[in-house]
DNA sequence: TTTCTTGCAAAATGTTTGCATTGGA
DNA sequence: TCCAATGCAAACATTTTGCAAGAAA
């Protein structure tokens, strides 16, 4: 655990909402002038790898299209990163969301992460 | 309404699940082998701005990071790309899903995209 | 010493832009 | 003719990598 490490951590979690990477070097480089920006993605990954934080996006690096038109539910495996549509949960599912006024919602997606059958496979080996 | 345009329309359409930008590239150039790249996402552009197909991740470009640690669900606005953090809609939507044997899952989340109150103010103008 | 981490710079990836050219309405 | 769309190449943004130097065990 280097101090760099530390205050990396430190920051990322006195963050609210989903932090970028670059938002995160920006603010602990008020703390750490001479940080590189390599230093906190690999910090970052590392955290995530560790379980500790997560990626809010699986896609990242690369436009993903979507389409289906019809609603429908997303399995998202945390290691291939392939996606499956299964069928839509169902409309009394947005009865049961907390979804602010002033948001005008227009779908719905579940979204379920986790791990395939052929990633887990492969994590026996 | 060009000859590629038209290709690469009938092309992603055909593809299943939640195909790249450059999967659709090399699939259209079997058919037209001069496509250049650009003139891809160009089209994408335009199909997405027209609504007939959707981003499948508001997020790809960026490294987002979720932080929190308790299950809750997202809304996010198609418009600001913001993410607000909901109240989780609760465990019997669990039960709900259709996840097939052999995922494991691990994580559930609703995002409920949209647009958020300001972008709407601002669409008004 | 040995190992892990850092910081820099270069490379890699994915996407966008500018612009000259082209092909239809 | 005219305008929008194409294709190329260069620019851009984000992330990853290789590596030499430094710090900790």
């Amino acid at each position: 655990m280097t101090p760099q490490r530390q205050i990396i951590y430190e920051t990322l979690m006195s963050m609210p909402g989903h932090p970028s990477a670059e938002a995160v070097y920006a603010q602990v480089k008020e703390q750490l002038p001479s940080i590189s920006l390599a230093t906190v993605y690999k910090n970052l990954h590392l955290f995530i790898e560790s379980g500790i934080i997560r990626e809010m996006s699986q896609h990242h690096g690369t436009l993903r299209l979507e389409t289906k038109a019809e609603p429908h539910d997303h399995l998202v495996c945390r290691t291939c990163r392939k996606v499956w549509d299964i069928e839509h949960a169902g409309a009394k599912l947005e009865e049961r969301l907390n979804v602010p006024d002033g948001f005008k919602a227009e779908r719905y997606a579940v979204e379920v992460l986790g791990v395939c059958q052929t990633c887990q496979e492969h994590e026996r080996l």
